[in-house]
DNA sequence: CCTGGAACCTGGTAGC
DNA sequence: TGCTACCAGGTTCCAG
């Protein structure tokens, strides 16, 4: 998006009105005409994008967007296309997404600080903010299990429901645990495999859901994965099943054997 | 303050 | 074959 999007002034702008996760404003997108992108940015899962107006177009991609050029693959029209930006220069930008879970705002300034979608987000799991210490005392008296605080982007943002699961066997603590109860070193390593997994996630190319793929090549880390979607199929380590538990209304899969 | 569950949405799939 | 019920994900909101 940096190497293709910034610098392009917007020449005309199509929505299909269809709410995604909020309602999306056609007249917001009308209002995009004429502006110019003048960066692409990232804070936890929200791309930003400054605008010469001083606004700022704020996206999410939820689970099953995807903001594409239409060209080469993508370059016919789908069903689920739910904005489409024309540029000075270079083929158009489309937000698609079929599940409707993401967001595509235009945001004052003062809206973008104010913006609950952005107050009080955690800190980046791959800055050196986040350690063991960091998360260490972020747990402190909490009886929540340790799972569902990874989960928290109060706390840490980045890490959804594969990666928690994999950073949790990786750093063999059982997703149950109270996250208080939690020593120090045993933080410090769970901080190292969160970035190992995110890491390594990045380097693949992400992990594509099952076997939903969207447009475009998917990612290649679900190849990786070591227990999330292996219920009952042998633990890496032990060839015990692994177990899958609901945790807060979301499938979580640990090895009992290696996991405490 | 803390916590868990519901809600949002739709394509794929399991089960009848 | 065709229907229905359920599930997946990220995030906020609400009730206990």
């Amino acid at each position: 998006m940096a190497a293709h999007l910034v610098g392009r002034r917007v020449t005309d702008a199509w929505t299909d009105g269809l709410r995604l996760r909020e309602p999306l404003s056609r007249t917001a997108v009308r209002s995009l005409v004429g502006e110019r992108i003048e960066a692409a940015r990232r804070r936890a899962k929200f791309l930003l994008f400054p605008l010469t107006s001083g606004r700022t177009l704020l996206v999410h991609l939820g689970m099953t967007g995807n903001l594409v050029f239409r060209t080469g693959q993508n370059a016919e029209p789908t069903a689920h296309d739910h904005v489409l930006l024309d540029l000075d220069q270079g083929p158009p930008l489309v937000y698609t997404d079929p599940r409707r879970f993401g967001l595509f705002k235009v945001l004052t300034a003062t809206g973008l600080a104010r913006s609950k979608w952005l107050r009080n987000l955690g800190v980046e799991p791959l800055s050196d903010d986040f350690d063991g210490n960091f998360l260490h005392t972020a747990c402190e008296g909490r009886s929540r299990p340790i799972k569902n605080l990874l989960l928290d982007g109060h706390i840490v943002v980045g890490v959804g429901n594969i990666y928690a699961s994999e950073a949790l066997f990786g750093a063999r603590i059982r997703p149950t645990t109270p996250a208080g109860r939690i020593s120090r070193p045993r933080m410090v390593r769970l901080v190292a495999e969160i970035k190992a997994v995110l890491q390594r996630s990045i380097d693949h190319g992400g992990t594509t859901i099952n076997d939903y793929l969207g447009s475009g090549e998917g990612g290649y880390f679900q190849q990786e994965l070591t227990v999330y979607g292996r219920a009952g199929e042998g633990c890496l380590v032990c060839d015990k099943p692994i177990t899958n538990k609901v945790l807060s209304g979301r499938s979580t899969f640990y090895c009992t054997t290696c996991q405490h």
